[in-house]
DNA sequence: TATTCATATGAACAAACATACATATGAATA
DNA sequence: TATTCATATGTATGTTTGTTCATATGAATA
């Protein structure tokens, strides 16, 4: 039988498929845009894309456990920032593959 | 209100979360993965990955109308083959990711 | 310690999805 | 043209998923 939803992948296709499954989320890939262009704490996520402060702690989680985003604390609040330079490398990546003329 | 689904984006963003969506399915990415090989057709790949032929061809149809496999005809088969150099990158840039060693 | 502020978490629900089964399409050959 | 072979597609179904609402946690301050 086929393995479904996030999670732990053993294999590398199958950690490849729960990684771009975790990008592949309209609000998720917008938290992690927003993120590119610095670290921010939850409330101004949940401002900036103007969407409720659970939906955005529920899909930071996702984020953390497949650790897209890292997570540190300044008094109460928690700043979120991108995990690494391979997750900001795909994100461009991506974003020029979007973008690029389809020839052929 | 939110989108969800795969649908024709019509923002960067869209598009970005609709590419990573598509790759994000196990049985699409284990098909991605054997037409990095080489060209095949469609019973070679639901043999290939256990599968049948039936869900074999909706995914190839997921995959084509997002643009990640071409399709061309020999005679009674159709042979399916990676869309263009772009989504091989990114494969590539997703197998090193999930295999590198996670130094903080 | 009690309160407050920021975030996380649990449960529930509607929407979306992947697969199976049955059947249709469509190209090649008899 | 009838048949056959390879693939595509429609429908149904169980599962997964994203969001909401309500509530819990947990750090800082009074």
């Amino acid at each position: 039988m086929q393995k479904r939803g996030i999670d732990i992948g053993t294999s590398a296709v199958d950690r490849m498929s729960v990684f771009f499954k975790v990008m592949g989320d309209n609000t998720r890939l917008r938290i992690l845009m927003a993120l590119m262009d610095g670290k921010l704490c939850v409330m101004h996520i949940s401002e900036r894309l103007g969407m409720s402060q659970s939906a955005i702690s529920h899909q930071l989680a996702v984020l953390r456990q497949a650790d897209l985003v890292r997570m540190t604390r300044r008094g109460k609040t928690a700043v979120y920032s991108i995990s690494d330079e391979h997750v900001r490398l795909m994100l461009d990546m991506a974003m020029l593959h979007v973008n690029e003329e389809k020839v052929l």
